[in-house]
DNA sequence: GCTAGCACTCCCTTGACAGGAGTGCCAACA
DNA sequence: TGTTGGCACTCCTGTCAAGGGAGTGCTAGC
């Protein structure tokens, strides 16, 4: 996404004051309340006329519009763009907020699902949104290590452990009862010859095997293929997501139509927007802003996404972000995801 | 709850004719409409003066009410309450529709927390309503067994498998580098020592044996009493729950006060209330119905619920339910849910 | 005991109207 | 040439009154 000219800087300020307005006050901006706003922020002064002017050749441009002819204006997808981009101040959480974040973190040390419901949590309380994160995944699913337990008489509970930490689980039900020590001694056996496995290898195996297998054991490597080529492709059931409520703590949000709402809820509850995009924001670096009509997703195209990936390069990843109105504070949000994004990767090193 | 006294036999059909009425067309019910639907539907015939004035009895008696004076009537909490308990219909699902939830089932085979949130998922769906779950509990934790896994250099992963099968795991920053098979003798020692235990036992062996232990094994031991003294008290954190969409395509729902809808939400993404209910559900027999007011929550106060709890007496349990507008179809609501504890149940007997 | 009829109440929609906000344009000025 | 005050114009928004409609309570009669 990019800006193919330049404004003038007169224009440039004119346009970024109308921005900040329009987000402080959520109502259409005049021309005189960005006369007066100029002259008491940033010290120049333009009569209303003027401001009129420069104001007639945005709209021409196409960075902002009016609701209708008597009203004040707001800006596009590309006015927000722009100011993104160009004329936008870069904030920093300040200290006080940072230390906070940190200790909500110190109470939950080394639970990682803990901290991917924290971050989601703290984010949407931060910037009155929703947030969505996905838990860390190794960039490939491997047997580290895996378990037989028999917890009754012929249900077996298959645990097993990923070389990046990722713990899954299944029940087998048993064709015959059988003993623990039966299973230990399985579990063994296969622990051996498979660690360091992927699916492709269980599977392969399986086949190779399979004649000379026991049924308990057929249902075992069954199993284990199963858990080990669970979607590493990030699927809707991998993402968390919270702040549904922030969202509906807004006045112009959640005063818009009813319609308009159920379908943002959908595709945060189904998730169905983050699996497309996701990809993309693995392979890129930085925080990416995706406004409004940018929005590959249609019932996000009056919202606005901030995302970014979080993780450990070649061992461990997600993605993380918000989704709120459009008219959201730029600067905070994209210091938040990223001081986000910064807290889980110290932790995250300290486990890797 | 229990009602003082009987209706006649006339007012019952009234009433129910009434609240089924009104439950079908989400608008108040006046006397004329009722008089066409009680010949048409029941086959009686008394003129829309005499069912007015039996209207008026019923609204003296509280059961009904007008929200001005010049409207149809609706029922009171009283009114519901006294349809659901002496009026409804028992209603069963179709064979088709019990067939088609099977069917989703049998996708997930033994996968405990798929079943769960295909339970809510279904629930949600088929009431047009908020569904909420907790994943069976075991009544207490006991140690089955653990394991002990080196990640990395001075990162062990500690998994352990309560006897209900229940899996929890932490990591664990270690002192100092160590081995595999460190781990694996510790783990060793320890589960003989401790099969069977919970987090009483736990500590009170790590007290008792302070002097002696290696650093790491305290950490161990600590670790393994954290995870076994985990809430079985129902935290807002074990509760699972699904369908703000489907709440929200209702548009009686929809398009009522904003602020409503936050606290609704609210609830649900907090689940405040089903911790205070729970243990009430979890000790009776059979599906509760709480209608609007009767909920202690303030934000359900125009809301129903309908839980039960499932599972296998003195093994394993939870509680489920639905959460959606006071005007439902109580019949099909309490069909649907009572269906998902029998499936769930025999889910589960596989298992146990 | 039931019902037709009627007066009455209250809601809700509609249209008219006034007030206000904000613009575009023009003419004048530095 | 760039800036600005002034003014006519547009459009929104809130208020108010009036009319129509829905539904009731009550009464008298069958």
């Amino acid at each position: 996404m990019s800006l193919d000219h330049h404004l003038s800087p007169r224009k440039e300020l004119i346009l970024r004051a109308l921005v900040e307005e329009y987000i402080r006050t959520a109502e259409p901006v005049a021309s005189r309340q960005l006369s007066d706003q100029l002259a008491l922020v940033h010290g120049v002064g333009y009569g209303s006329a003027t401001v009129r002017n420069e104001l007639a050749t945005l709209e021409e441009d196409g960075f902002i519009y009016q609701p209708h002819v008597s009203a004040g204006r707001m800006p596009t997808d590309l006015g927000y763009r722009y100011f993104v981009e160009r004329l936008m101040g870069e904030s920093q959480l300040s200290v006080e907020e940072q230390r906070l974040i940190r200790h909500q973190f110190y109470q939950v040390q080394h639970q990682l699902d803990e901290w991917v419901r924290l971050t989601a949590s703290v984010m949407a309380q931060a910037l009155q949104s929703a947030a969505i994160i996905t838990p860390p995944r190794g960039v490939d699913a491997k047997l580290k290590h895996f378990e037989l337990l028999l917890l009754y008489e012929s249900v077996a509970l298959l645990v097993v452990v990923l070389h990046d930490g990722t713990v899954r689980q299944e029940r087998l039900l048993l064709d015959t009862p059988t003993t623990q020590d039966e299973l230990s001694k399985l579990a063994r056996r296969l622990n051996e010859r498979l660690a360091g496995a992927d699916a492709e290898v269980v599977g392969a195996y399986a086949r190779r095997e399979s004649q000379r297998l026991a049924q308990d054991e057929r249902l075992a490597l069954d199993s284990l293929y199963r858990l080990l080529s669970q979607p590493d492709v990030l699927t809707p059931e991998t993402f968390y997501h919270d702040g549904i409520v922030q969202l509906l703590r807004r006045d112009d949000f959640a005063h818009s139509d009813p319609e308009r709402i159920r379908r943002v809820v959908e595709v945060l509850e189904r998730s169905k927007f983050l699996p497309a995009i996701a990809p993309q924001v693995m392979a890129s670096e930085g925080v990416q802003v995706i406004i409004g009509g940018e929005n590959a997703e249609d019932a996000l195209k009056d919202m606005s996404v901030i995302v970014a990936r979080y993780g450990i390069e070649g061992q461990v990843g997600g993605v993380l972000g918000i989704v709120g109105p459009r008219r959201m504070q730029y600067g905070r949000a994209i210091a938040v995801v990223r001081y986000m994004t910064e807290m889980l990767n110290d932790l995250l090193s300290e486990l890797y």
